[in-house]
DNA sequence: CTAGGGTTAGGC
DNA sequence: GCCTAACCCTAG
């Protein structure tokens, strides 16, 4: 037990950061070989950069709350060196996502649902609604929760963790590569209309079937019926509601991305034009 | 060799 | 108690 961890220094995540603009994201081992690098890497291996990696880009976002500035990952790095792009090295040494201009601050805190870490009631909404009874995959309660929240991009890895805490305490079981609410948990929670141990009278919506279906007169029968149309209606209209909320968020991304677009253009123009701009410049749109 | 899921230690 | 960062394992 010599190391129990080894944490990163800052020129180890230096080294890192322009390893990735060297050779891109993905060459793990050519970056690691790297004489440029190799020194101050020494002591890591090409899957401790990836890993270091995946935690950098995330935290990015994460944490940064603002927009991303997730490097790029050169698709084609093969056949195109672009001319351009050092001059934006955001290697300096200090802070890169800490630069907060005056920009767009109301654009993308869109709160929609619940941005507060409350996964551990997603996750269990998520698989009380999915209900599956060999449980859900990962992919699956990934997919549902996104649908209804807003999530971070790292979120599928955070599912991870608090499932494991979930199963901790036994809200959660793991069937094979699946998982779901355990017995006991499903039933504290939700006491539904199958549950038999509480036989309280349920609400009229839910006990249609379960009730005595030649007592009640037809009125209330009617009633019933008329309050589920309602309950229906409301909730459908909800949806739509959501559905409407969802279709302008991506309009403001849409947007967001064209001003992007076009900052980005301006930014190419002007560096094969010879002109050097620094990284403080292009934050504040000085250029 | 890389990507990605999983595990665990440490910090708040 | 929860979250994150570092570490581990394995499929492709």
């Amino acid at each position: 037990m010599g190391a129990p961890k080894q944490k990163w220094t800052s020129e180890e995540e230096e080294a890192l950061r322009r390893g990735v603009l060297k050779h891109g994201a993905g060459k793990w081992r050519t970056i690691q070989k790297d004489p440029e690098f190799s020194p101050v890497l020494s002591s890591r291996s090409n899957i401790d950069l990836k890993d270091k990696w995946r935690n950098l880009s995330f935290s990015a976002s994460g944490l940064g709350s603002r927009d991303k500035l997730r490097v790029p990952r050169p698709k084609a790095p093969s056949s195109s060196p672009s001319p351009s792009p050092q001059l934006l090295l955001l290697s300096a040494p200090n802070n890169v996502a800490e630069a907060s201009p005056p920009e767009d601050c109301e654009k993308s805190p869109q709160d929609d649902k619940t941005p507060s870490p409350k996964y551990s009631s997603m996750i269990l909404e998520a698989l009380d609604e999915l209900k599956e009874p060999n449980g859900s995959e990962v992919a699956t309660i990934c997919n549902f929760i996104e649908q209804r929240h807003e999530v971070q991009p790292n979120f599928r890895r955070l599912l991870c963790a608090k499932l494991r805490r979930l199963i901790g305490v036994n809200k959660v079981e793991k069937i094979d590569k699946s998982y779901k609410l355990t017995d006991s948990y499903a039933k504290r929670a939700l006491a539904p209309m199958k549950d038999p141990s509480l036989k309280k009278k349920d609400s009229a919506k839910s006990s249609k079937a379960a009730k005595g279906v030649g007592q009640l007169s037809p009125a209330l029968d009617a009633a019933e019926a008329a309050a589920m149309k309602v309950a229906d209606a409301e909730a459908k209209s909800h949806l739509a509601n959501e559905h409407m909320m969802e279709v302008e968020r991506i309009g403001k991304m849409a947007e967001e991305t064209e001003s992007l677009l076009e900052l980005a253009s301006e930014l190419y123009e002007r560096c094969s034009r010879g002109e050097a701009l620094t990284i403080l410049q292009v934050a504040h749109r000085e250029f």
